[in-house]
RNA sequence: GGACAGGUGGCCGAGUGGUUAAUGGCAGCAGACUGUAAAUCUGCCCGCGAGAGCGUACGCUGGUUCGAAUCCAGCCCUGUCCA
């Protein structure tokens, strides 16, 4: 396994982030040699990642780690167009104002897990759109043009995927690889970046880019993918009740951040402890052995140090203890979302829909009828219930969603 | 520009005049079992209403009809082929 002689790549290969690697004898005698710059490029569609992308933003952690230097290069540019890959719908547009908000609210996230600065390995973040914009578009032709063949730009997955599915491809989304493969040439030549990083869907862009390169400006360049993530039952990471698994905090709390983790399934804990957590492999080892209900201990960790690197140590803290007083104490913890109790009391409806676990009314009589709603630990099913004012009262949608109604 | 096919609930996909708020699958939520896991089984799954019921909804606009997702017309959008 562990042959390589860079530090890099024994770190990226013992923790399991590699899934396809171009050259992996160069890379790992180039990453032995020198300091590598490396990029990942992220979408700047919302005002948060969400926990998808975490995959990705370990990989220039473990990057830094290893001695090298994490370009994070935000699709400012790109996210004018939209890419293809993996969807079967195009992006809306946004304004070249949202993309800024955007770019500057996931960056909070970044600086947590990345060392930001001047030095030689410090991380930098880069907006795409500062050299995409320039382009003009003859230029572009002329220069990156004759080195994509449309028969080869047809056979790529994103784009055969849409065809099969006779679902539209704009000729704007369908030029969305020939503007990454142009960054990875840019970035090479701005800032020596050699290596790109990115998801599995991302290798045939990831190798256009390696390809227009080595063409245009005859540099070696390499790339690297991560697996797919997808949970040990087959689906996509990143979903829960509420949506998207958010990174910023002000998108989902950290409550509901650490209870994703939490929640994690048995056969996930070893590979998440050591893709998105810094603990020694040892250590992880020791835990991914424990069995039954003692699997449940490594969960806790998980979370505590998945939410340490993302939100800091006082949210995991609070979170944990939370956990703790609420499901093995079955009290109240601090972190629970809270709604305000009147002094005359509160339609258990109401109370439902006003904190949060249930989305309309209608919703919240389901859940009442199907035997979900909980008052202090007691199912009601009672739809007109109506819940007396003056002390704490704890309130449950469910075994995992708890609340608290406290008295003004 | 022409011919043909198509646009249905978060997604996929049935439905071609009335018992259709619309079969089924996926996703989601809840219950049982458990370990705040998985698997399995059960229920729920547009909104408002205690309820009878009401309001919205099958690309858009208008029409035919007692009654339309279903028929007609125009428009918009997508695909395939042709020019």
């Amino acid at each position: 396994m562990s042959q390589y002689q860079s530090d890099l790549l024994r770190l990226l290969d013992e923790r399991g982030y590699v899934h396809q690697m171009t050259d992996a004898a160069g890379l790992d005698a180039l990453a032995a040699r020198q300091i590598v710059p490396g990029y990942i490029g992220f979408d700047a569609t919302a005002p948060s990642l969400h926990v998808g992308s975490l995959l990705q933003i370990m990989l220039l952690r473990r990057l830094q780690q290893g001695g090298h230097k994490p370009i994070v290069v935000m699709g400012g540019g790109t996210t004018k167009i939209g890419d293809p890959s993996g969807k079967d719908e195009s992006r809306k547009l946004l304004t070249a104002d949202a993309i800024q908000a955007n770019i500057a609210s996931i960056r909070t996230v970044f600086e947590r897990l990345l060392t930001f600065g001047d030095g030689p390995t410090d991380a930098m973040m880069l907006d795409n759109d500062e050299w995409l914009s320039a382009l003009g578009y003859v230029d572009l032709l002329r220069d990156v043009g004759p080195h994509f063949t449309v028969n080869r730009m047809l056979a790529f997955d994103s784009v055969k995927l849409r065809l099969d599915r006779e679902q539209p491809l704009t000729f704007l989304e369908f030029n969305y690889m020939i503007l990454q493969a142009y960054d990875f040439r840019e970035l090479a030549l701005r800032y020596g970046c050699r290596l790109q990083l990115g998801g599995s869907d991302q290798w045939g862009n990831i190798v256009n880019g390696i390809e227009l390169g080595r063409r245009m400006e005859r540099i070696e360049l390499f790339g690297v993918t991560s697996p797919l993530l997808t949970t040990a039952d087959g689906g996509k990471m990143g979903k829960t009740a509420a949506g998207a698994v958010w990174l910023n905090e002000d998108a989902l709390p950290s409550w509901d951040f650490w209870q994703y983790w939490r929640n994690t399934d048995d056969g996930d804990v070893g590979r998440f402890l050591r893709l998105f957590t810094d603990l020694p492999l040892a250590e992880i080892e020791r835990l991914e052995t424990l069995g039954g209900s003692e699997i449940n201990a490594a969960k806790v960790v998980l979370a505590n140090e998945v939410t340490r690197l993302c939100r800091g140590d006082d949210a995991a803290r609070t979170a944990e203890a939370t956990a703790a007083a609420t499901f093995a104490d079955g009290g109240t913890g601090g972190d629970l979302p809270t709604l305000t109790l009147p002094a005359d009391g509160i339609a258990l409806i109401d109370a439902l829909v006003g904190i949060g676990f249930a989305a309309s009314r209608g919703e919240a009589k389901r859940l009442i009828a199907g035997g979900g709603a909980r008052i202090g630990g007691v199912a009601i099913g009672d739809e007109a219930h109506h819940i007396a004012g003056g002390g704490e009262v704890r309130i449950s949608a469910g075994k995992k969603n708890h609340g608290v109604l406290r008295p003004i």
